[in-house]
DNA sequence: CCGTATCCACTGCGATACTG
DNA sequence: CAGTATCGCAGTGGATACGG
């Protein structure tokens, strides 16, 4: 086995040590990394524009539906009720008849806009530089 | 239709302009959302995980195989390729027998850890309250 | 050692239909 | 209106085997 690299060097990153890399030789396991579920929220389908919807105040579930184009009335319960369970949004139901059901952010919701549009602000601002890598990369992979 | 919640409320969130929301009347297309495919990466099963672990300096194929516990070969070509793709990390072919090649974060890449480590300083100050949060869930479901 | 190919189980998710 | 139930497909990802 060839020697490792010497680990602090140019441009190394200093992670926190919450955030999970293994020791040496001890591998990581994926469920060691809390923020793991975290992620799986912020990554999947449809929750961070329901977050960003939600941002702007208290939806109900028809305006939702109407506000995401393509999102199916199932996919829209599920995430919500996903977003409900990890305490993100509250629901209210209104015993009128037509019912009446309204979502919102929580606190701890609206503290996870935060993290989620700087993630966004650096997206914005590096989206150029991404296309260009995989507009290089595929051009080189054809030809 | 029922009046909408007028916009700004106590709660509400400043969205940058670039993160789309639907304007009035207007549904949102998913593609609308340019950050979508940078956090479809974000979310994915293992991306995260390899970029912090390169966040520590270049570490070469097997080596990262070994660190993470549970990663298959394949699925960790194709995560690598996913980030060579989109300009996070440069592949470096040693042509010597057996072959070595070795991967590390570009520029790009150790830019995405700013915002990535602080979702997991927001994961890590948050997790218990969501695990709180989904216990009480769980509960209330159950009985 | 590093990667690709093939196969297959699982599941995310849309479509549709049905209830309070 | 706001769900729940059921079905079916397409994509994800693991296991395994093989090639450079």
């Amino acid at each position: 086995m060839l020697p490792r690299p010497p680990r602090p060097q140019g441009g190394t990153i200093l992670i926190p040590d919450h955030i999970a890399v293994p020791v040496d030789g001890k591998p990581i396991q994926r469920e060691d990394c809390k923020i793991a579920s975290i992620l799986a929220r912020i990554g999947d389908k449809w929750s961070v524009l329901i977050v960003m919807l939600l941002a702007g105040g208290p939806r109900r579930f028809s305006e939702l539906k109407r506000s995401i184009d393509g999102i199916s009335q199932r996919m829209l319960t599920l995430n919500l009720r996903g977003l409900e369970r990890d305490g993100m949004v509250t629901r209210t139901v209104f015993p009128t008849n037509p019912p009446r059901v309204d979502y919102e952010l929580t606190a701890l919701g609206r503290s996870l806009c935060g993290p989620v549009i700087a993630l966004g602000n650096w997206a914005e601002e590096h989206l150029p530089e991404i296309e260009r890598a995989r507009a290089g990369f595929d051009a080189r992979a054809a030809g």
